[in-house]
DNA sequence: AGGTGTATGTCGCAT
DNA sequence: ATGCGACGTACACCT
C-alpha cells in the first residue's frame, strides 16, 4: 500500500463529473490498483476513488487513473509532504457472523421456529420478480411465504407482498400466506403487515444457533 | 489524520459479528474520530470501521472504539510498525454534478419524449407521501403521474404505485394512470409495472440533451 | 457479461 | 430521532 500525502487538486468523471479544490489530502493506493482519495472527515468514504482494475498514469505533476468503463480521474498534484509504501501482506479477510443468509439457512433447517408444523418446500424459490426466502407448507397443508431478514423494516414487507401478489396468480399454488421473520421487527413494519394480513415473527438468533439440532440436545 | 501501521487482530460487534485474524493492517483515525481498518485490497472499504460520533480508549495493547448504540470494536496490537499524524486542514468539499435532477429537467421541458401530446401540469408535485415527479395530462385529457429515475428498478415502480394510490384518492385528479420514465428499466421492473398496467418509457439521455430545442435543429 | 438482492450500506433532506 | 429516496452505491451470487 502507498500513501502519498499531497496539495491535490482533483477532477472525476465518469458516471458523474465532479471537482475538487486544491487542498492537501491522502491519496490511498492498494496493491490491487484502486486509488482512493481522502480528507479528514467524512467518514470512512473518500471524496473520490477509482477501483480496480484500472490504469495509473504517473507524471511528475499529476496522475492518471482510468478504468474500461470510461471513467477518469485526474489528480493534480502541488506539493507533496510524503510518500510512503508499507508491504501489508495478504489479509487472511473478515469473518462474518450474523448476517441475512446465514439467518436464512437456520431458518431453512429449523422452520417449526417460524411456525409449529411449518415444513419447507423450498429455500429461494424462484419467481420472475425475484427469489422467495423460503416456500413452505404448513400445519393445515397451505403454502407459506416467508420473507427474512435481519431487521425487518417496511421494504421487506412490501417486498413480500409482490411475492405474494405473484405466487397467488400461479393457480397451483394459490392462496399463499404470508410470514415476514426478522430479528427484530420495526413497529410500522408490524402495522403494515398486519394490515396486509402477513403474520410477524421475531427470531433469537442466538437461541436460533444453540437451537440448531434441538434433539440432541434434548436427548 | 492519523495513520497506524500495526499488526492487529480485530473484533466488531454490533450489526453484526466480525473478527479478523492477525495481520498487518493501516488504522486510519480522522479528524472527525472515524476509525478505519484498511487491508491492502477489497476496493476503498475498510476490513471494519466505525463512523464518528464514538469514543476511542486507547491503551498500550489495544484501542476500544464504541459509539451511542451499542456498536464496539476491538482492536488489539501486536506490533506497531508506524504512527504518523497529519493535519489536513478542512476540505473544501466535493463539487458534484448530477444527472439525476437533470433528467427531470429534460423530461419537464419535453413531455411529449415521454409520450406523445403529454403536457406537464407540474413538475414535482406536491403529496402528502412524497413530491411526484411530474403530474402531466395526456392527449385524451387524462391525469398521468411520471416517475423519472437514472436507472428504472422495482423500488421506483413500488414509488410511482404508491403515488397513484394517493393521487387516484383524489376525486378532482382520479382517474390518473402512471408512466415509468428511465434511462433503463429493468427486466423485473418492467413486469411488476405491467401487471399494475403502468407503462414504462426507456428515454435516451443524450438525444434528450440534443433534442432539448428540436424546433430549432428542424428548420 | 448481465441481472438481482444484500449491506455494519452511507448520505442527505424532510418531518 | 425517524422515514424516505438517491448513490459514481459496492458487493456477492446467479444465469
Amino acid at each position: 500500500m502507498r500513501l502519498v500525502v499531497a496539495e491535490c487538486t482533483v477532477t472525476y468523471e465518469g458516471r458523474l463529473t465532479s471537482r475538487l479544490g486544491r487542498a492537501k489530502r491522502l491519496l490511498m493506493i492498494k496493491a490491487d490498483g484502486c486509488v482512493a482519495i481522502h480528507a479528514d472527515g467524512g467518514a470512512y468514504k473518500p471524496l473520490n476513488w477509482m477501483n480496480a482494475p484500472n490504469i495509473l498514469i504517473e507524471d511528475d505533476t499529476s496522475w492518471k487513473v482510468s478504468n474500461q468503463k470510461g471513467e477518469v480521474i485526474v489528480i493534480d498534484l502541488h506539493s507533496v509532504e510524503s510518500d510512503t509504501t508499507v508491504d501489508l501482506g495478504i489479509d487472511p479477510g473478515l469473518q462474518k457472523d450474523g448476517v441475512e443468509s446465514h439467518l436464512q439457512e437456520l431458518l431453512a433447517e429449523q422452520p417449526n421456529v417460524i411456525e409449529e408444523g411449518l415444513q419447507l418446500i423450498r429455500r429461494e424459490y424462484p419467481t420472475e420478480i425475484g427469489p422467495v426466502d423460503l416456500l413452505c407448507r404448513d400445519a393445515a397443508g397451505n403454502t407459506v411465504a416467508v420473507e427474512i431478514k435481519r431487521r425487518g423494516e417496511i421494504d421487506g414487507v412490501e417486498q413480500l407482498t409482490r411475492y405474494l401478489q405473484f405466487l397467488n396468480g400461479q393457480p397451483d399454488l394459490a392462496p399463499v400466506r404470508g410470514v415476514f421473520a426478522a430479528q427484530l421487527i420495526k413497529p410500522q413494519a408490524k402495522v403494515l403487515a398486519g394490515s396486509r394480513e402477513i403474520d410477524c415473527v421475531e427470531v433469537d438468533y442466538d437461541v436460533l444457533c444453540g437451537a440448531e439440532r434441538p434433539q440432541q440436545i434434548l436427548f
